[in-house]
DNA sequence: TCCGCCAAAATTGGTACCAATATCATGCAT
DNA sequence: ATGCATGATATTGGTACCAATTTTGGCGGA
């Protein structure tokens, strides 16, 4: 596992908090790893706009954006509906069941699992589902703009309640998914993504 | 200018062919800049896929990938036309006053231009009309998007024939836009990005 | 007591150098 | 003559060191 994947779970794990400067000296020893290493994942991290640069200070964790992570929400509607047509065309019956068998290891990880656990099943639950759209571009892309929201885990998946109705979510979504319907499918995505403040 | 600019342009202009080993040597004393801000600049073309990195052997240009290049157009036409409902609801008349003067710009470089001056002219315009979107963050993906179709440039912009057709459907964009036709918009910008190939 | 200035420590970022690896050319054996 | 091994060369990538900038702590003055 490379210096920027390492760098970047701490970050949603919360070690690092959004605002912290992080000292190469200290990642230095943290990962055992050499200082241009060190950069290079710095580097990269700003780039994909995990961590922020400021030139002669150091580079810190990006502190959330509410109307940046709102506007990065509304792509990822924009996108995953998009996929949904094409994932409907290829999803084959031993598909379907994969993707069911990813959404039972989130729900097994609602109770004995940890908050990182439950954030990567779900990502490999959406990640599965997102494969079978023909446009393997549009699922990468979705995997970035994914990683650019995650840091805003602590808020999104506080509560209980919360996660309970992801888990519910994804099974709405196979079950439309098994039903071949590509507007109903939208429309949970879509609810899904948004995640709408209860009442 | 930072050398990663200077490098994407060379590339763009054809000076670095696809699949040319760029040496960081070459580079240093090309742009006149020290090894690390070469390296810095390779690392990040490489993390936008504009060069590939092979361990031990260097940084070399990508090959287009004609499968590839489609699946990213279409990934463009979904954002674009998803961005448009919102563009036609801030077309102010200055706004479509700036744009139609990129577009006669654009129209100029055609006759008096090189490839790269009508390449940025392009670019130019379809970066105002996406800024009329609420969504700052569409405009920036759909730019870095752009930048990955780019190095097919000489295939894609060889004809006059092609420019000027791309020069018309812009005011075609600019008339739909004023007449508010959403939906008009979207088809002309699904068509322009795609640019089916003639009978 | 609090504010501003100055020095010391720490951190970043760049330079030079060196090791490791790959490519190329030469010579040898088949 | 051709294929292969071997050594020379060039390029990459990492290590160590040093300069430049910023931050921190302390001192003096208002």
């Amino acid at each position: 596992m490379t210096v920027a994947d390492l760098i970047a779970r701490d970050v949603r794990a919360g070690t690092f908090a959004p605002g912290t400067w992080l000292k190469q000296i200290d990642l230095e020893h943290r990962y055992r790893f050499g200082r241009p290493d060190v950069r290079r994942a710095l580097d990269y991290l700003a780039q994909k706009r995990l961590v922020q640069h400021v030139p002669n200070r150091g580079y810190h964790v990006v502190l959330p954006d509410s109307d940046q992570t709102a506007h990065i929400l509304e792509l990822r509607v924009i996108l995953e509906t998009a996929a949904v047509d094409s994932i409907v065309a290829h999803a084959t019956p031993e598909a379907i069941r994969g993707i069911e068998a990813l959404a039972r290891k989130f729900d097994e990880l609602i109770l004995h699992g940890t908050v990182l656990e439950q954030y990567e099943a779900n990502l490999a639950f959406h990640h599965e589902l997102l494969s079978l759209c023909s446009n393997p571009e549009l699922l990468t892309l979705v995997t970035d703009l994914r990683s650019r929201t995650s840091s805003a885990l602590a808020g999104q998946w506080s509560t209980r309640a919360r996660v309970e109705q992801s888990s519910r979510e994804h099974h709405q979504m196979i079950k439309a998914l098994d039903a071949r319907d590509a507007q109903q499918l939208k429309d949970i995505i879509t609810r899904h993504i948004r995640q709408p403040k209860e009442r």
